[in-house]
Order: structure tokens, then sequence, then C-alpha cells
DNA sequence: GACGAGTGTAACCTAGAACGTTACGGGTCA
DNA sequence: TGACCCGTAACGTTCTAGGTTACACTCGTC
């Protein structure tokens, strides 16, 4: 169990993908095919990284679209951890 | 990269939890306090498991939240690699 | 044969995410 | 001032997850 709150996949696109190369939004939204908006949402955390925009991460900046799709995962995870205890649910094989 | 079709997480709940309890889809559904027809959508591979389902299976099941988001991230990953031809996206930093 | 339980699923609803285009206002800098 | 980049608001479409209700089917069992 993570103790603290993951980074948005967004930061680590930003600062890991796009300072290093120069790239504008701009640039870097019509390189992936996608609108500046939709990159623009996705770099400040008001929206999460989709399995096509995964594949497009990996095409565009040759990573493995496993890791992109596995933050965005773990930071969906991490928020829905968060309202276990409002969950009615019944133990059915305790472990 | 994976070379087969991944399981659908729906077969998995089925076979490896539901099965060797004895439940109805009726009772899961009633202990995971989601619709029976909810429940019935994700065992036939017509819903993924949303990050709140995970967490739902890994109170009734005894397993972890990460593992049940993590074969839906697999399976929905290995389908939108398939489409990876279709994608119409510039190297940005080749490997 | 009749009946109830369990099941799949169709029809209807809401809410939200992921896309798109267009357009506007606020920076920054030459 | 003008050019460029950025965030974002407003509008749209499409898809998914969830709900309720209702129907038809397949089983056992009586």
């Amino acid at each position: 169990m993570r103790m603290h709150n993951p980074p948005h996949p967004g930061e680590i696109i930003k600062t890991l993908c796009l300072e290093p190369l120069g790239l504008t939004v701009t640039q870097a939204a019509a390189a992936l095919g996608v609108s500046r908006k939709t990159l623009s949402a996705i770099l400040n955390g008001r929206a999460g990284v989709s399995p096509e925009m995964a594949v497009r991460l990996s095409i565009a900046f040759g990573t493995s679209s496993e890791s992109w799709l596995n933050q965005q995962t773990q930071y969906d995870l991490w928020h829905a951890e968060r309202r276990r205890k409002q969950l009615r649910v019944a133990k059915l094989a305790p472990a």
C-alpha cells in the first residue's frame, strides 16, 4: 500500500518528456495526434491517460505503453482506496 | 509484449472466486454492493473492472485491489496495442 | 406439468471521461 | 504593439459504469 499521493501521470509527462526536449504543448499535441486541449488537460491533471494515449506516448517517447498506463492505474487506485471505508461490501473469503 | 489475448478479468472472477465458493451471481452481487446486472456484465466481458470495483473485490475476496486493476489494465492495453499501427504519431525521442 | 431460483439481457435512466473544434484572455518577449 | 504559447470555457459526440425494471430462458424440485 502506497503511503503518499502518487503524482498524476501528466506531471511526469511534462517533466520527463516535454521539458527535456524543449517541446511546447502545441508541438507535442501535434506529434501525438491529439488536440492541444486534450494534452493540456492531461498535463494539468484534469484528464487521465487512456490506453490509446498510453500507446501514443510509447510511440512518441520510446517507452513502454505498459509503464504509462500503470502510472495512471496507480493514480486511480490510490484515489479509489481512499474511499474503501465508505464501500459497503461483505467479506466472502477472509484472508 | 504479450503474445496472446489476455483473459478478461471477469473470467478470472468467475473461475477463481465464485465457483470455488459456490456463489451465485446474485449472491456475489449483493455481497459486493452492486446490482446483479453490473456483476453479470463484468463476468461476461461486457464491462471492465473499475478502480472502485477493484477495491470491492479486494474487500470481498481478500486479494489486493492492485492485482485486480492490473488485470484490467493488461486487458485494455492488449486491445489498444492492436491498433498501434493505425495511430498517426510522430516519434519525438527514438529509443 | 407447474413452480421457483438463477441467469442473461433488453430498455430505459444518470453521471462522467475522452475526444473534437472554436474562441477568448493572460502571459512573455522581441 | 504583435506574435506566440498557454489555460480554459463552451459547445458537441461517443463510450463506459452504474442504476432500476422487466422479460424470457434453463434448470432443478415438487
